[in-house]
DNA sequence: TTCTATTCTGAGTAATTGCTCAGATTTAGC
DNA sequence: GCTAAATCTGAGCAATTACTCAGAATAGAA
């Protein structure tokens, strides 16, 4: 149940249907992680939802774990690609950098979100530290735009940078979609920005 | 495995011993859900660690979930009731009352963190629904508190008090007990105080 | 002590689930 | 068409685990 390696003595997928069947399988352990929760996905779950069955699933990773492994692969690299892409201009105020950061997030992958808040329940601590260590690089990267402003009023950029990150992630775990809707981002920002600022 | 409903057709402990087994059951599933997350905290392992039998712990949980049920219960109490011992005196400033109260929730019970985020991982939705439910009780909690209170920033008090919520919850589910022990605690309070305040 | 109610025991059972494997089907190249 | 490699199938096995039950141990009353 608890394994202490994620190896992958696996099948590499090298024409087109094979890769399609690879991306369909964590794809489908998304949408039945999102919808059905973790207890009800299964690996003959999310292979029936992926429209293959198990031993073809079984081909391409060498356990459950490894599935979920790649589907925390491909959030991370999601949401690292749309920092950067979504990196604050100096010249804008940081309250407009970060309430355009957060909306760029949410705009870019809706379910951001509830798909982080999902990953939670995997049992495997192995990979929860993987979400630890993407929280420990936001948390960098965060802490390196606030180093290019002036004048900020927090002093420990380490301990200001993390706590805007947790309390962001705290924030977006539990609101609801209702709340993105609304102007829950800015009042979220603007909490950031007067922290950090004057 | 996804019951619909918590039912009690269980013994009712009578006799001194009896209430010890239980109190014991509880505590045994809140030590191994600390020590060994939930994948092991299955219901051999948690009646060996109350130094009891399996069919002892069944006489008076009918169900393993009903066991964490309990261990929910028993935080959700704890925790509104440290609320009430320490609500903030409207004559203190909110940075300070808000300061107090952290500290105190630490401080009554070190775990309250730790134990709080292994509760999430517990996989009947049921059970998580109750610690949303008592979230919102919380935000309530604040929202009353924030009431009492002239001249704040902030015009929608419902919003703000999710968001102060919210936040928290985020923080001290991903800080390190040294974040504790250093002044972390007093960072976010003044987090928030700036945010509610001025 | 004797009788009864309460509490405790733990090997065993039924159900679930991660995963395999022997073989069927499809594709690529000729 | 023919062959070999690649891909897919799904019934079934092995391991885990929530939970039961027949009876042993203990406490209280007489």
């Amino acid at each position: 149940m608890v394994m202490t390696t994620v190896k992958s003595p696996r099948r590499r997928a090298k024409q087109e249907r094979a890769q399609a069947t690879v991306s369909a399988v964590v794809e489908a352990a998304a949408r039945v992680l999102l919808d059905e929760g973790y207890a009800r996905a299964t690996t003959n779950r999310i292979a029936d939802a992926a429209g293959v069955s198990v031993g073809t699933l079984y081909q391409y990773f060498s356990s459950k774990d490894e599935i979920f492994d790649a589907l925390i692969h491909r959030e991370i690299a999601a949401l690292e690609s749309t920092l950067l892409i979504a990196t604050p201009d100096p010249k804008q105020s940081l309250a407009e950098g970060l309430r355009v950061l957060l909306q760029e997030i949410i705009r870019a992958r809706p379910d951001t979100p509830s798909l982080y808040r999902a990953l939670e329940h995997v049992p495997n601590a192995l990979l929860r530290r993987r979400l630890g260590q993407a929280r420990g690089r936001v948390v960098t990267f965060i802490r390196d735009i606030l180093r290019t402003r002036r004048g900020l009023r927090v002093r420990d950029l380490d301990t200001a940078a993390f706590l805007i990150v947790a309390a962001t992630e705290g924030v977006a775990m539990n609101a609801t979609k209702e709340f993105f809707r609304a102007n829950g981002v800015d009042e979220l920002a603007s909490m950031l920005a007067r922290y950090l600022e004057r």
